[in-house]
DNA sequence: TTGACAAGTGAATAGTTGTTCAACTATAAT
DNA sequence: ATTATAGTTGAACAACTATTCACTTGTCAA
């Protein structure tokens, strides 16, 4: 019944603490999602559009002025943040706004930049 | 002036936009910092060892049974995690026990879950 | 309809990173 | 001392990812 018939190349030492812990370990797919939730916001790039786009809505020029890149390296981190929610867009013309779509996201990053004070 | 001069290959649309928002931007550094924080919990592995450890203290072993994963792969995250100071460890005899060294890392887990929720 | 510009996209490249494997060190027990 | 077990570590490999480049699409104005 202990899990290292599987993968794991070792005796359980503390039977009782590892079964108290599996027991409220939630499912893979929870995880996964964290995971990819933090990743999400753990790119330098993704992080100062998020950082912008929470200062004002901005077409693509605008944020590759902001940040001083490329529009077609913006439109990239654009398409992943749109395809998990994080912000959405308008076209207005020939140009395309984004705005922030997720009141987690400045939560997280508040949390984060305490995090940075509090190391430094 | 304008930051087009470097390697942005397009007009500033909306000046006044763009300045506002740069006149906020805090330096490369915070971004840096808040980016390695993020990528640091973005990773499956390191979620559920966080997760672990915030249940109880453990040591590699115990680790390895709860996620049933190899010593080794364990060993590497976690020096990873201590490196960047989110865990902390204590030696006793044979085995080296690992706990929780940030009071913040709790609190980012519990918005994420929030997030997962509210996007389900 | 043609030209100009904003934005999106696929492929390629370069850099990063997680796991495995095979050592190795440290500690305890016989 | 020898053996066994816990844990660490460096190198190698595979998988992933951010940016660049070239091209395409969409919209507006002349």
């Amino acid at each position: 019944m202990s899990r290292n018939e599987f993968t794991c190349d070792c005796n359980i030492i503390h039977e009782e603490v590892v079964n108290k812990v599996l027991e409220k370990t939630p499912n893979e797919d929870i995880f996964n999602h964290l995971a990819d939730l933090f990743k999400l916001i753990g790119d330098t790039t993704r992080c100062r559009i998020l950082f912008a786009l929470d200062e004002s809505e901005m077409c693509v020029c605008d944020l590759a002025n902001v940040l001083n890149m490329t529009k077609s390296s913006i439109s990239h981190q654009l398409a992943v943040l749109r395809r998990s929610g994080v912000v959405k867009c308008r076209r207005s013309g020939k140009e395309v706004y984004y705005t922030l779509d997720d009141e987690h996201i400045v939560k997280l990053f508040e949390i984060g930049l305490e995090h940075i004070k509090h190391k430094s």
